[in-house]
Formats: structure tokens, sequence, C-alpha cells
DNA sequence: ACCAAAGCTAATGTATACAATTTACATGGG
DNA sequence: CCCATGTAAATTGTATACATTAGCTTTGGT
């Protein structure tokens, strides 16, 4: 995306998770223009986005609100991203070549250097665990796919999630990551789905626990 | 959506579909507003979410052009829809009310209806399936996943398969029908989400069968 | 003849003015 | 006092002009 819209769509956002709009405020196009220092048209399409991600909801009169996740709609965000990231595993399980494996190696192991430290590298943990999962999807070889997974997974609560991961979960997510690139070496997609769902599963439990109600 | 933008949307959809616009053709902004009798600003909407919808893909530099799918595509779409549809319907056998079984049980009687005639009504059928899928996707309470089987369920793709359902076909298809309406009536949802797999998969056979190539 | 660079062309991105629609409020009638 | 209707304000939808950027062609040099 182009420069205005991209800051319009991350500033937007950005109000939207830092609570500085929060969920049922009216939000309108001049308004966010002005906040953007941008004009109506490309506020326009990152509202098109958010949207669609479900960020926002619109009125039956096109009037525009900030959506109010609660906890069902965060298990089923968890529940779907199991399904399709699992579904994301088993197809790559079958596709990945050498050089995507050889990736998925390095990477799981700057995760590990990065959770490794005294005090545990949140930030590279999660650079490198988003690009973990990426190569995993990309190997997958379905566009559609990665569209879905790309409006479901929300990196803020893949990071609230890990920061409330204990040194052993950290460890056990490493882990699993290993498990499944040996899923992958052997072929098993069966393997490589299961590993995935627990995997996500996992990390929706240690959510819920962090923060009981959101 | 609104009318210029829906028009629009709706005539590139009836390009790319129709075959007037074939894969790897590009699409430009100025083109299509002069086709559709409108201006940019709505076609520009128009084709974002055909992108979402992976009608159309964009080149490196934002130039778009008519996405190709070939029955790998195909494949991987009934593959997620059967997903998605089969876990809606898990979802849903848990949800729906009274009413909205009884909408489903008129539909299906609907659908019968346009299938038992000497030469049986195309249009009805579809337009009743897909009310009956709908109550369904509705009774399942998750606008997330409402949201991805829009992107997903091409009537299109449907249309072709049923078009080539034998008659003994469209009663298989009534009869799943029901059984998902009985799943739901007793609440197990491991059932309905068993007939709605099936449902979906043997409609991809039909229509692999129909198009062997696409 | 081939390569490179510069400028031209065509496409998308952005801003702004105007149109259409909806909401809210006020005012009048019952 | 309540409800309906009309009008004004606010908000979204559309059109168009302008800015920017990518691609292509042409021209100059080697």
């Amino acid at each position: 995306m182009s420069k205005a819209s991209e800051r319009a769509y991350a500033e937007i956002r950005g109000l939207i998770l830092s609570g500085d709009a929060p969920p049922g405020t009216q939000l309108t196009e001049a308004q966010l223009a002005d906040i953007c220092g941008v004009s109506r048209t490309p506020v326009r399409e990152a509202l098109r986005r958010l949207e669609t991600e479900l960020y926002l909801i619109r009125s039956d009169s096109q009037r525009i609100f900030v959506a109010d996740w609660n906890s069902d709609d965060l298990a089923e965000m968890f529940t779907l991203r199991a399904m399709l990231e699992a579904h994301a595993a088993g197809r790559a399980a079958t596709r990945i070549d050498g050089a995507a494996l050889d990736h998925l190696r390095a990477a799981n192991d700057r995760i590990a250097a990065a959770a490794a430290a005294d005090t545990p590298d949140v930030a590279t943990f999660l650079s490198e665990n988003r690009c973990f999962h990426d190569i995993v999807i990309a190997a997958a070889g379905s566009p559609r796919l990665a569209a879905m997974l790309a409006a479901i997974v929300e990196q803020p609560v893949v990071r609230r999630t890990a920061a409330r991961y204990s040194r052993t979960e950290l460890a056990r997510s490493i882990h699993e990551h290993g498990e499944l690139i040996q899923a992958f070496a052997t072929r098993d997609a069966d393997w490589a789905r299961a590993v995935m769902t627990g995997h996500i599963r996992r990390a929706f439990h240690a959510f819920s626990a962090a923060e009981p109600v959101a």
C-alpha cells in the first residue's frame, strides 16, 4: 500500500489498539483525515481494510464504529487460526523445499537465542516468531489461505500472549517449532497439522490465563 | 455498498466471470470507470474488494491484472469452504433457535419444489440453496467466519456445479440438507460438521467431473 | 549495433469540491 | 403533551483535478 494510505491505516489501527478509540466510538472520515494529516481518500481505503479485518463495523447507514471484541470473539479467532494454520502446515509438509526448511531452522535458532538471554528479548522473539509462521504459510502455497490468515493473526494478541509466556513456555514453543520442522522434513502432513494445532491452542490458553476476560 | 460502487463491482466481476476480461488482462481504473459509467473513485473501491476476493492480483508496482484460477486453486477453495462451513455448521448446531430451524425447513422445501418440476428450476434452486447456507452461517454467530466464507463462496462456481447435478444428485443434496436439520434439531455438532463436510466435498467432485480442468 | 540515460507517456495515488443521504432538532398541529 | 413533518447540520458518496511514480521509447554516445 502507498504512503498516505499505509500511514492512515497504521495510525487508525493504533488508535483502536491503544484504547484511545474505545469500542463503540464513532469514527468519522474527516476527523481521521485531520488526525492522520492526509485527505479523506486514503483514510477511506484504510477504513475499508480495517472493516474487512473486523476492527471496525458499519452501522446500517454506513457510519463507522470501533468494534467490540469480547472473549467469545477472541476464542473464535484462536479456533479459526488453529484450523487454518494447521491446514497451512499440512500443505506445507508436502510442498516445502530445502531452502525454506533451512530458513525455518535459522529462524527458530534466532528465536531460541532471543529467549535464552537473562532477560528474554521479547521484541526479537516476536518478530522472528512471525517470520517462522510466515515461512510456513508461504510454503503452503495458497494465496487464499494466506490472505485469510493475514486478516486473523492479530499481532497485538500474539504480543500479549508471548509477554506472559514463562521461561518454560518459551522453551516449549521453541521445541514445538522444532517438531514442526521434523514433520516437514519427513513430509508428514498429519504430524505437522497436529503439532500446529497444539501450538496455537496452547497459545490460546496462555492468552486466556493472562487476560481472564480480556 | 453504495450505488456506483456496487455497480462498478458487479460490472467488473461480470467482465471477469464472463471471460470478456480473460486471466492476465491488465485492467486500468480509467478504462473501467469509462465502461461502468462512474468515476475512478468507486472503481477503486470495487477493485480493492475484488482484490481481497482474489479475482484480481496486483503487480509489484500496483498494476492490476485478472487472476488466473487453475484447478489447484479451485480444489483449495472447496477444501477451505468445506472446512469453514463445517465449522459453521458445528457452531450452529448448539446455537440455532427454533425460528431459524423453521426457516431452514422452509428453504429446503422450496429447494425441493424447484428440483421436483419436470424441468428443474435452477435459478430458484440456487437462490434458495444460498438462503439455506446463509441461515446456517448466520446461526453460527461468528462475523469473522461469515466474512471469510463470503469471500470464498463463488456463486458462479456453485452455479456450474448445480447445473450439472443429475436428478438423483439434486435429491441427494436435498436429503443432506434434511440430515443437517436433524443434526441441528438434536444439537449434535459432530454430526452437523460431518454432514456439511460431505455435502461440500460431494459438490466439489460434481464440479470437477463437470469441468475436468476448468 | 548496443547500451545508457533522459524525457515522455500512462498509470496509480492524493486532495478537494460538490452531491446525496441521514440524523437530529425544532416547530407546529392534533 | 405527544407525534409528525420539515429543515439544518453532519457525514458519507462521487467526481475531477493535480501529484507522483513506474515503464517505455527515443536519442545520444561508444
